[in-house]
DNA sequence: ACGTTCATGGTACGTTCGTACCACAAAAAT
DNA sequence: ATTTTTGTGGTACGAACGTACCATGAACGT
């Protein structure tokens, strides 16, 4: 046979390549030959690597998710180990953001994922919630550990204002996706929040 | 010829047609002979009022915002006339959730719309932020006036405030249509923010 | 009464898409 | 050395889709 290859590196960089043009021409009208021409590779191995095109968005999704992972633990770790829960929280809800052209493309296509989601069968399985729901387990902890440590506002529920700030950033997302808002003023909407929902931490403390 | 026929009413019988059969099946999928079908009409009748299937889309769009215009002022004459901002604020937002089927239809048409305008140049002329920034202003107005009766928190941003909220619905919305969250919790989510956004009218006053 | 316009039906054409099929060379297994 | 597996290329097929074309009867204008 001709060189070995690794398969699980074979379908990462398909479904990258997936991602991209996705990003540009939107996940419908996204076309088997036009993921194998963004790979460079021909049509015969996408449906190799890939049997049908179903697993393919499937895995595509999971690629996605698994991306944005990576970019928002590492944007929590930017912003410093021990630099609070309110920094915490606000590195994760501003990573979703579409601000350059990676972010914007992860809000397109997980909007699109979830758009399909709603109608198909085999998408509504189980790995489509898991994303939302770490991270909304993760700002609960960390919501969670500022109300241990006095930060929050009284009266506040973890899990409900964790819930609350993913789905205003997942709004403000979109609203500058459609290019109603713009990335600044969402940041400052989403700012504006947390500064009421931690007070002391705000502009003026 | 024929009896004359009024073009407006079927063109807004087709586009309800469309509006119908991409709820259920979802707005990509959705074919000239799917809405003819749905319509009670024949293909040619379709390609007869809208030449084109990107008009007969574009007029989608602007019938769905009417409708939901239409809900959102009904529902808030059901309110009550004189019930006050609050109330008039918290109608609007939870027309905006999806609960029942039309309002889910609404919903995922609305957003399916978004993310086609993301991608497509057609799409994203003018009527789209449209309804997004109408909606964006009445709330700003309601809250202006219950900023002047001083029934808001202290140092609260009308415009700001209302970007958010609308933000929210929008996330809480597209949670609610991936299956990750009950309207009754989303609801709740929502009535959380708006008590804490006006002090004295929650559910203890 | 007659020609014109309008509403409607049916259908065919070109394209695109996902999938299936056939072929073949190179490396591993025996 | 031979046989089997593996990666890759090319291509063809059937279905679906948007659009264009042709036909026709029924009402209106004159």
């Amino acid at each position: 046979m001709p060189k070995r290859v690794d398969h699980e590196e074979r379908r990462t960089a398909i479904a990258r390549a997936l991602i991209r043009v996705a990003g540009r021409r939107g996940l419908h009208r996204v076309g088997m030959r036009d993921v194998a021409a963004e790979a460079g590779i021909s049509l015969r191995l996408v449906q190799y690597y890939f049997e049908t095109k179903e697993k393919l968005l499937l895995h595509g999704l999971r690629q996605l998710a698994a991306d944005f992972g990576e970019r928002a633990t590492a944007r929590r770790r930017a912003a410093g180990e021990g630099a609070g829960p309110r920094a915490a929280v606000e590195a994760l809800l501003l990573e979703s953001l579409p601000t350059d052209e990676e972010s914007r493309t992860f809000h397109l296509l997980f909007t699109s994922y979830a758009v399909l989601a709603a109608t198909d069968e085999a998408l509504a399985a189980q790995p489509f919630t898991d994303a939302p729901d770490a991270a909304e387990n993760a700002v609960t902890h960390l919501l969670e550990q500022a109300l241990g440590e006095g930060l929050l506002t009284p009266g506040a529920d973890p899990r409900r204002e964790a819930a609350g700030l993913l789905a205003m950033a997942a709004g403000l997302g979109s609203g500058i996706l459609a290019g109603q808002r713009s990335p600044h003023d969402a940041a400052g909407v989403l700012r504006h929040h947390l500064d009421r929902l931690f007070p002391g931490t705000g502009p003026e403390g």
